[in-house]
DNA sequence: GTCTATAGTTCGATAGAC
DNA sequence: GTCTATCGAACTATAGAC
């Protein structure tokens, strides 16, 4: 399968599985956890991975593409983390803490900003959000089973618990923690006793 | 009071309350909440405004000072906005509304944004984010009084719904929606409970 | 595959005439 | 106050030699 994702003429060369692509992508990650999605640019991307700037575009196409790449490597890898969580003694508070980990929450921001700004990348980005927010769901539905009532459906608690991550986390980096302490111990205390029996 | 705010040797001059210098600062506010952060630039905001975009430096001493007094302004509202929430028969759901209004939802993520990488402003952003949330932990206290009981501290309540409501409008910009229902019918029960007996 | 060279654009900001 | 003119830097991307 060769790249070629889209273009009109494809005037030139492209690689697949190079050390030194990888290297990009690397580098662009890096980047985009450090600095932002803003920093991502061919000239600081190159300088990071320690490559000319032109010999990204040897690799790929536009900046677009080598963004893509990070984007699509970023959601396998948390599809990969939502499974070891899975298999985790406290499933619950595994995906808890998986949502909470300052390193993803800081990324699924910055995806956010990725989306509203590149219309190349949005519709790869939108696919994977909708499928982990399914995926999660699921398993806590069948993770809490009956236990939390009617009252508290799955879907609702999980869109809770996401959002509240996601804010945990952006506030934490500018130095804000007022009330985190507070909601953190609700969090804690529904976990505690929904992985309760946790063995099904 | 003059502007002013800080520089080696001011060899420009500037004016404070001209109509301009607002037309200015109303393209930016316009241009954060339609394209985001990264779009105000000296040219873009000129251009929206209707003036030159060296017009801008005579107003501005540089972009941080203009990001800085959209930055301001929109503090100064939502401040406004919060107080008259509190007035409304049920201030409990005033507040959420006023918090999970996609308008200001997006600003705030903006804000962060801006903090992020805005030296000049990041103190300001902060701070106002750390007088609002003390603000609103101080009336939500008030508000619910101890029928939250002491497992659920109006700080962890509050710090809940924030989070909530601006993952629910960040999402919802991508057209992403999956959970969004079923949390807000949480957060509705919540409301209907808890802004019961409002008048105290 | 990797390099030099470069085109064309946008950026923030300044100098100085009117 | 507002204008023309302009600088230097960073940006995406391409052409073509080696």
């Amino acid at each position: 399968m060769k790249k070629k994702t889209a273009s009109p003429p494809t005037r030139r060369m492209g690689a697949e599985d190079s050390k030194q692509r990888v290297l990009f992508i690397d580098a662009a990650e890096e980047l985009l956890r450090s600095e932002g999605y803003v920093a991502i640019s061919a000239r600081q991307v190159a300088a990071k991975a320690g490559l000319k700037t032109q010999l990204l575009y040897y690799y790929f196409r536009t900046m677009d593409d080598l963004i893509l790449a990070v984007v699509k490597r970023i959601n396998e890898r948390r599809l990969h983390r939502f499974n070891e969580a899975l298999a985790a003694p406290e499933p619950l508070r595994a995906l808890w803490e998986l949502n909470s980990d300052p390193t993803n929450a800081t990324l699924s921001a910055e995806l956010t900003t990725i989306a509203t700004h590149r219309d190349a990348v949005r519709a790869e980005i939108i696919h994977a959000a909708r499928t982990f927010r399914a995926l999660q769901r699921d398993a806590v539905t069948r993770l809490i089973g009956k236990r939390a009532g009617k009252d508290f459906p799955a879907a609702g608690l999980l869109m809770i618990a996401t959002g509240l991550a996601r804010t945990l986390v952006s506030e934490s980096s500018l130095g804000l923690t007022d009330g985190h302490a507070e909601a953190r111990a609700i969090v804690d205390r529904w976990l505690h006793e929904l992985d309760k029996p946790a063995k099904r």
